[in-house]
RNA sequence: GGUGGCGUGGCCGAGAGGCGAGGCAGCGGCCUGCAAAGCCGUAUACACGGGUUCGAAUCCCGUCGCCACCUCCA
């Protein structure tokens, strides 16, 4: 069976042919640095986490760019806001600030670190080179009021709006555009030109002026220079359809060059039924959400819908999730516990080979991440059902095959990126020579039938916050 | 005005012509000293109205409701 992904372009789902066999190159759009990240950075993030460990696991050697706009309008007007609050941080700090914050929550949740992360500012040559390619084809042009300002020319380019399937003539116009030296509102900048009061930082030498390049321009300039002027797959959320991945679209094909075989977006997040976004004020912001729940669970929740729905946050989200998650995890405690060998190994050759079918079945259809966790959750039962039985080679496959599955969506709770979320080793062995001893006190007491002691001892662990299992040979503890 | 999406059981969430994905919660049972965990069982689910078909949640037409994008957005 082929990898089968859905085009926005084609708006259908259709057969993924790599360029070249057996490698992928993946473009995804990261975030602009101008403030915290929030739950729809952090699923978009993970949804192409996912489908890199994905094409991965099933053999393809990924190259992965994710870029860092780390110069922008609303990074110059934050900055400049908190300059009048009584702030001193330049631009380029709370760029970089931010940029951190980033990388910590992505960390968090065990998203891997693409191959390479590009920043605007670090491509600004690549940048005015291919604004200078546009110039001499025909389709940008200079600014009409004399500033250093260069725009791309939609009417020159029949093909515009073949990305979300728009008619040029019917788009609205820009509202709140700023119509000085554009011939068409429609039009979009490709190099911004240094205005007095932005920082002087803020601005680079081109053949037409100091100025900044336009928000696009860095995409197209970045996903060329490092996956080539074709490659096979452009994501991003699903709001940057347009006018962001219409405008790359627009500009590389002017270019000359074949840019994104594959158009991907992934679904917003909503609350309450709403879209989450800054200006409603609904953000749910990375830090806050790392407080409510462990790391894992908040990426099992992350992943819980296909990465093209909306994923609905509510209260009870995270809860479900844990209890979810819980499930698995407490199946390789089981398994550990009942003798059955359970080691983490992450992807490597031979993880294809202990996948169940219907999970490799699930994620080459379009990524099916979903019904990949149906397939785990099942292998979780009959796991669970061969240790009840005694069976520890059925168990041992099971467990196996969990742990196989796991490593694809990068939830194995034994991989050490989630260490540093627990305790701290030493404190994490002082409280299970504790727990142990308690146990242990407990244990005799039940030999000798006296269950008042017994259920006074789970009680007080119980209100600590650490709950008991008992099995037929030994018990676990886990924290609440 | 243009473009696109969604409406599935108490809840979350897949599926896309014919065996009721999976999870959470609930109920009954097994197991257990009692629990917990686990297992088994447990549901007249597909917004509404027509149509096509032997058969429709799935295809077609219409209606209603919700949402997103149309130059700040993951």
């Amino acid at each position: 069976m082929k990898q089968r992904i859905y085009d926005t372009r084609q708006q259908d789902v259709v057969d993924f042919e790599p360029r070249i066999a057996g490698e992928v190159g993946l473009y995804i759009c990261g975030p602009t640095v101008q403030s915290a990240p929030h739950i729809g950075h952090l699923r978009s993030a993970l949804v192409y986490d996912q489908i890199r460990r994905w094409f991965e696991a099933s053999g393809h050697r990924v190259t992965m760019i994710r870029n860092v706009t780390d110069i922008d309008d609303k990074i110059l007007d934050n900055a400049r806001l908190a300059k009048e609050a009584g702030g001193s941080e330049p631009w380029w700090a709370l760029a970089y600030r931010v940029e951190r914050e980033f990388t910590a929550a992505y960390d968090a949740l065990g998203i891997q670190a693409p191959t390479y992360e590009p920043r605007a500012t670090a491509n600004i040559a690549e940048m005015v080179a291919l604004i200078e390619r546009l110039i001499e084809r025909g389709h940008a042009y200079r600014a009409q009021d004399g500033s250093a300002s260069v725009y791309f020319d939609t009417a020159s380019w029949p093909e515009y709006g073949a990305l979300t399937r728009q008619r040029r003539e019917q788009m609205e116009d820009a509202a709140d555009s700023e119509p000085v030296g554009k011939r068409d509102p429609r039009d979009f900048a490709l190099w911004k030109a240094h205005r007095a009061h932005e920082p002087e930082s803020a601005s680079w030498p081109s053949p037409w002026g100091r100025g900044r390049p336009g928000w696009h321009i860095e995409c197209s300039a970045m996903a060329t220079r490092y996956l080539g002027a074709e490659f096979d797959i452009h994501g991003g959320g699903l709001d940057l359809r347009f006018p962001h991945h219409e405008n790359e679209l627009a500009q590389s094909g002017a270019a000359g060059d074949g840019f994104a075989r594959h158009w991907l977006h992934n679904g917003l997040v909503n609350t309450g039924g709403q879209k989450m976004s800054k200006s409603l004020g609904n953000s749910l912001f990375a830090k806050d959400l790392l407080a409510q729940a462990r790391p894992i669970v908040l990426r099992y929740f992350l992943g819980s819908a296909h990465y093209r729905s909306v994923l609905e946050f509510s209260e009870g989200s995270l809860a479900e999730a844990a209890a979810a998650f819980g499930r698995i995890e407490g199946f390789l405690d089981r398994a550990a516990g009942s003798g059955v060998p359970v080691v983490e190994h992450g992807i490597s050759e031979s993880t294809a080979a202990e996948l169940p079918p219907a999970f490799a079945e699930a994620m080459l259809d379009d990524f099916g991440v979903p019904q990949a966790i149906a397939a785990l959750h099942d292998a979780v039962r009959a796991g669970n059902t061969a240790i009840d039985a005694g069976d520890a080679a059925a168990a041992a496959a099971r467990a196996g095959e969990v742990v196989a599955m796991l490593g694809v969506l990068g939830l194995d709770p034994r991989d050490p990126v989630w260490d540093g979320s627990a305790g701290s080793g030493a404190s994490e062995t002082a409280l299970d020579a504790l727990v142990s001893a308690l146990i242990a006190e407990r244990r005799e007491a039940r030999a000798n039938k006296d269950f008042a002691t017994s259920d006074a001892i789970r009680d007080r662990l119980q209100a600590a916050g650490i709950a008991l299992e008992d099995d037929q040979h030994e018990t676990r503890w886990s924290v609440a």
